[in-house]
DNA sequence: GCCAACGTTGGC
DNA sequence: GCCAACGTTGGC
């Protein structure tokens, strides 16, 4: 099983719309290296949510990769915010998985927090710059991050 | 294929 | 609201 990180912002889908939702698909991706990983994940795989521009930005859940990936719809769709005209039925651009809501944490682990821990200084959430919004999560740093809460 | 312009992300 | 980072676009 692999670990991730995927990003929301809480005013357009936080960890509360999840848990009502149970299941969400996670559209909307359009970076090729989150697609990539998007693509690598599994079914099983465990994800921390982190909410990102908001008041308190860091790691509020825990949630299940529950589908492999496949193809997002909202490509082909000309209403959609997410329509991209070069994206076909039969080539498809953009894929998402759905995930899975499995709990909030008791308390929100701050991006501060994270980042003043030596344990995590090779973690690419806290890596200056860094706006990819799906990433890659080793065992030892989700153990030690679900270990602060 | 280079690179300047532009748009987006996201912390602060 | 500001701005640094950085991915994408498009002219050449």
């Amino acid at each position: 099983m692999n670990h991730w990180l995927m990003k929301s912002e809480p005013d357009e889908f936080s960890i509360d719309a999840l848990a009502k939702k149970k299941s969400e698909p996670w559209s909307g991706v359009r970076n090729y290296q989150a697609r990539n990983y998007l693509r690598e994940m599994r079914k099983g795989d465990g994800v921390l949510f982190y909410h990102s521009s908001c008041a308190e930005p860091g790691v509020v859940g825990i949630a299940t990769v529950a589908t492999a990936a496949y193809p997002d719809p909202t490509q082909f769709d000309p209403h959609s915010d997410y329509f991209d005209a070069k994206a076909t039925h039969a080539t498809p651009r953009w894929s998402l998985v759905d995930v899975k809501f499995k709990r909030k944490l008791k308390r929100v682990i701050a991006l501060t927090e994270l980042k003043s821990r030596a344990e995590l200084q090779g973690f690419a959430l806290i890596h200056r710059g860094n706006r990819l919004s799906v990433l890659p999560v080793t065992a030892a740093q989700w153990d030690f991050i679900l270990g602060l809460e």
